[in-house]
DNA sequence: GGGTTGTACTTCTCTAGACGACTAGGTAAC
DNA sequence: GTTACCTAGTCGTCTAGAGAAGTACAACCC
């Protein structure tokens, strides 16, 4: 059984501030692996001689920092780590899509897990303004718009919804479910859109309640946003690919010249 | 008064969750603008007719979002917007330098807002695994450590910490507080490393309790990592900066060829 | 063996109340 | 006029207890 100090009244922090600094620092000293319990509420209340609000608190705090899960009728957990994915600025390259991959399973092979795609959804509707700005396109224009969700190993670690004008999709696989090899990429160079360049913006946030579900994630867990604009060589914005990513499950790689 | 719906016993969500979603709602309507204060405990209280642990826990939840802050004796509040920095991959340019400035002032000027430099330590000592490895030197190498933090407006929104090889650094005024115009990129090429690239990690997480304090931010809010490295034209690694920045603050842009 | 039931243990949700600490504003004393 | 104090309102912390709901496992029945 793990081994805890005790509670300090004359200290200035708060009992359950104490108490989730003990099992903080447990875990962050590796005495409390990933995956392993923590002691139960009423283990808890005896060690420590406070109320069971006071040790929820405690345990809420770490929750809220993502540390630990905790699992109705099984007990509190040590966030297990998930496998981090390294997303390099090259997983777009053209030698992928020549092989038949797209972006995603190109990366995949890379990092070796199994990657899946799934939920599926393509329709046409017109751009939210900001994805329309991003097209240069004028505001209420047709798009076609595919949103899917990525996992690895099975847990969903991605959520991505992309926007191509409807024109250039027009008569090609990317109104289709299957995209075919490449993906969409592959099929907006058959059409005369040879890719040029990206580019991408990256922020964090915490999601939201819909994202969560999506996402299969607890509180404390934020997600890392990336807005991708893709470009053909004559400079035209082909796509933009809005992504929602489980933060702890990625790093992304980038490069640039020091010009 | 803010108007606000009713209990329904027969939801499958609890209270305090239909608490909570309904002052969502009402904060990502506008009807609770950027800054404004929710309604009290004792009042949510007498118009939900429920216990005060109920009423706080629906807060507790929209604090564990980010959505709202609460401040001791004066109330809740929806969590005012800072300014987004938006930071494009130009930023390290080599103009700016010549024009004295460093990357962060740079960048400042171009969004406009007042930037600052705050508690600087200069150090030397043994750098960490994970930077030796960046900085392709032998375990227990020395460095120069620089540490700092930015802040915007007089709200802190940045920490960094660079780690320069000890012999490079040698006899410039890197080892200063004050590093002279155009920051150390500029020394570092006085001496001869003139910088060829920069590679940039890119991850989010949940603060720290230290971090927190640091960055002053409450709960729910998370940070974006960047572990940035600098490579001279003999692709030598040069500095390696790691900075934790707050995430709501940032957009990082990127821009990179499709090859 | 295979299925069901029971039971102990776990976390989830809610209630009711107490005291503490901080804020803001008014009032009295100086 | 300035200071000190008081007070109402606010959120922070803690206690004590209850029933609900999910999980794991042993015991039981067929």
């Amino acid at each position: 059984m793990l081994q805890l100090g005790a509670i300090d009244r004359s200290d200035d922090r708060p009992p359950y501030r104490q108490i989730a600094g003990m099992l903080r620092a447990a875990i962050e000293a590796g005495v409390l692996g990933p995956g392993e319990r923590l002691p139960s509420e009423a283990e808890l209340i005896d060690h420590f001689h406070v109320a069971r609000m006071t040790v929820r608190q405690a345990i809420q705090e770490l929750k809220g920092e993502g540390l630990v899960v905790s699992e109705h009728g099984r007990g509190v957990f040590v966030r297990p780590m998930p496998p981090v994915r390294r997303l390099a600025s090259d997983r777009f390259a053209r030698k992928h899509r020549d092989a038949g991959k797209a972006a995603f399973l190109a990366e995949a092979d890379k990092v070796g897990y199994a990657p899946g795609v799934d939920r599926i959804m393509v329709t046409r509707g017109v751009a939210p303004a900001a994805i329309a700005e991003h097209l240069r396109l004028p505001p209420e224009a047709e798009v076609v718009i595919r949103s899917r969700r990525y996992t690895a190993n099975g847990r969903p670690v991605e959520t991505a919804v992309s926007f191509i004008p409807a024109d250039m999709a027009a008569g090609t696989p990317i109104t289709e479910m299957d995209t075919g090899p490449g993906g969409i990429y592959a099929r907006l160079e058959e059409v005369g859109h040879v890719l040029a360049r990206f580019t991408e913006e990256v922020g964090a946030r915490m999601p939201t309640p819909e994202e969560r579900r999506e996402l299969e994630i607890g509180t404390g867990v934020p997600v890392l946003t990336v807005l991708r604009t893709a470009y053909d060589t004559a400079d035209v914005a082909v796509e933009v690919c809005d992504t929602v990513k489980v933060a702890p499950a990625y790093l992304l790689e980038y490069e640039f010249p020091a010009r």
